[in-house]
DNA sequence: CTGAAAGCGCTAACAC
DNA sequence: GTGTTAGCGCTTTCAG
């Protein structure tokens, strides 16, 4: 490929000036200017990020590891934030961790590599980004979704335990009293948040304990949705109401209903957790909570830039946790409990 | 952060035996080796991606470029790609072109200045990836899903002309004859491709050809597939069934019918494209045809760490097209027509 | 097997 | 304004 030397020769003129030319340095002629950015042309001239990124100590790319690629969950942070980043001139590599804290830690080893400018992260271990911080203890991060004893890392969440309080409280008005949870993996803290707010919704609006059954799984997939569904119903007969508190167990508890002949809300009513556009369309469309992510994506990627962009005398100070609030979004999937389980 | 010369000077070894060392060179002593090791991980030595990109000429990553970062189309594609890129020691870089030619090109552009090793391409102009060849000849290309004009450019495609027929085939079967088409953006390949295969399957089956209007659109979203429907019920009140060539389309299309309480498929018939898990948890489960996209995905990155290992006697060669079948999955929101307009 | 030196393509001082 | 030069951190000849 053609190189800024090639272009120097081309146009007589030295490579400073050249370079200086094309980055859009003020201290050159007009003239001189078009001259080099003609030559240039002509050469089809591509400069060399990496060069560029060398000699600067600045790559001008931005990490982010994410779960699972095929998650809105994380996508649509994901999209917020490879926009906002482009616009400000960065590019996004992104990379997936597949749950695995192995993986999570190559990934982010292979990023410090690359010299990333930044890195936002949903961590899947409670040590989160730790081993950045060995690493690099300089690289800004933050992590998304999920926080992890990380220190020194900004945070962007959800309000998952607000979320789960929400969920019973609007089950309880309705007059549930044995509800069941669907949850996630019991480390992640997304899992934790959620479990501990449907379980101070159940202390505060006074249903049995035992009742209240929370079965932790291996995934927020809809398989363990399905596989947890069959076993409430098979376990835990006089439960009426799920809450699950992923979308995708929800679609899983929605498939066992289905299958099992059950219809929603007349025999179960069924909360999910999240709201992505095809809760609207569901059979029957699913009451939910739903938390802002486009927010939340653009936060994450404000503080990262910010980060970046601030030398760094900010680092020693508090990491900033941003919690954002969600809403619930009632639709046709919570009714009254059946009358046999009133008593 | 601490380089190769901390290391060797750590040492006492010359800064050539120490990459050897850590780059797995098999002439060093294996205490030698041992020794750079120890040193290297007291010193928290991180090698620097750039400089050995650089170096090699070779950046060790791979562009992707796709109009949607929320798009299961696109995202089940790219998390493939990427974990089989992972695996074979390859960063994936993600950009996203919102179906903009402009961004396209600038994506492109910025992905060569990265001196990435190949790049993935979803075009979103007839002209597709040419850009890139003026940019720089030699980097391998590879287009999904959609094809363009480009020459010399590797493409995954499915088989959306036939996936188009089939879908009328079903329909026709079952005694529709009034079949209303709401197809993409007029100008990709997709949409051309799907809306041959829906006129060759309505020529073949003599459905009347005013009776099946087709209705391009902006995109491919849920809003669109809402709006067309409505144009559908308003304009052309004897269409017994209704081939949305998105699932969000489809999405849409559901949504409207149940607005107005139409029920599917008494009322009207429903098929899909493509096959995200909720088309099955949907009211109601909605026939579809699906392409298979995991596969697809790994093709795509097959050929392109084809293109990249093989120097490239090969580039002067045929480029590949490699088209995959989908199938018919037949579901509840399909059903004969209702007697009314048998006539 | 190891050391020295050249240089990938660029930017940023520093002279002129 | 412009030319020259010194590296950024690494790999890779080429000698020894």
């Amino acid at each position: 490929m053609t190189t800024l030397k090639d272009v120097a020769k081309q146009t007589g003129l030295g490579l400073g000036t050249v370079s200086r030319a094309l980055s859009g340095h003020p201290n050159v002629r007009p003239e001189t200017r078009r001259k080099v950015e003609a030559a240039a042309r002509l050469l089809g001239y591509q400069s060399n990020g990496l060069a560029r990124a060398l000699r600067q100590n600045r790559s001008y790319s931005i990490g982010l590891i994410i779960p699972d690629l095929k998650n809105e969950f994380y996508t649509t942070a994901a999209s917020v934030v490879q926009s906002m980043l482009a616009t400000a001139g960065y590019r996004l590599i992104v990379c997936c961790s597949d749950n695995s804290p192995d993986v999570d830690v190559e990934l982010l080893s292979s990023l410090i590599e690359n010299r990333v400018d930044g890195i936002a992260h949903v961590p899947c271990t409670p040590e989160g980004s730790d081993a950045v911080r060995l690493m690099n203890p300089q690289v800004p991060i933050v992590e998304y979704a999920r926080r992890s004893h990380a220190r020194g890392v900004d945070s962007v969440l959800g309000d998952d335990e607000r979320g789960g309080m929400e969920v019973i409280r609007h089950l309880a008005d309705l007059g549930h009293r044995r509800i069941a949870n669907i949850a996630g993996p019991p480390g992640l803290s997304t899992t934790i948040d959620r479990v501990r707010g449907f379980q101070e919704g159940c202390a505060r609006f006074r249903l049995p304990k035992r009742g209240c059954p929370v079965l932790y799984g291996p995934s927020y997939d809809a398989q363990w949705g399905e596989t947890a569904t069959d076993e409430i119903l098979d376990k835990h007969p006089d439960v009426t109401a799920i809450f699950a508190s992923s979308s995708r167990g929800a679609m899983g508890a929605l498939k066992a209903l289905h299958r099992r002949g059950l219809s929603v809300p007349k025999d179960m009513s069924v909360v999910g957790f999240l709201n992505p556009a095809w809760l609207d369309v569901s059979d029957p469309p699913l009451t939910t909570y739903e938390l802002p992510l486009a927010e939340m994506g653009d936060m994450t990627a404000r503080l990262l830039l910010d980060r970046i962009r601030r030398p760094k005398p900010v680092r020693s100070a508090e990491p900033n946790v941003v919690r954002f609030d969600g809403r619930l979004i009632v639709r046709r999937s919570t009714a009254q409990p059946p009358t046999r389980s009133v008593s």
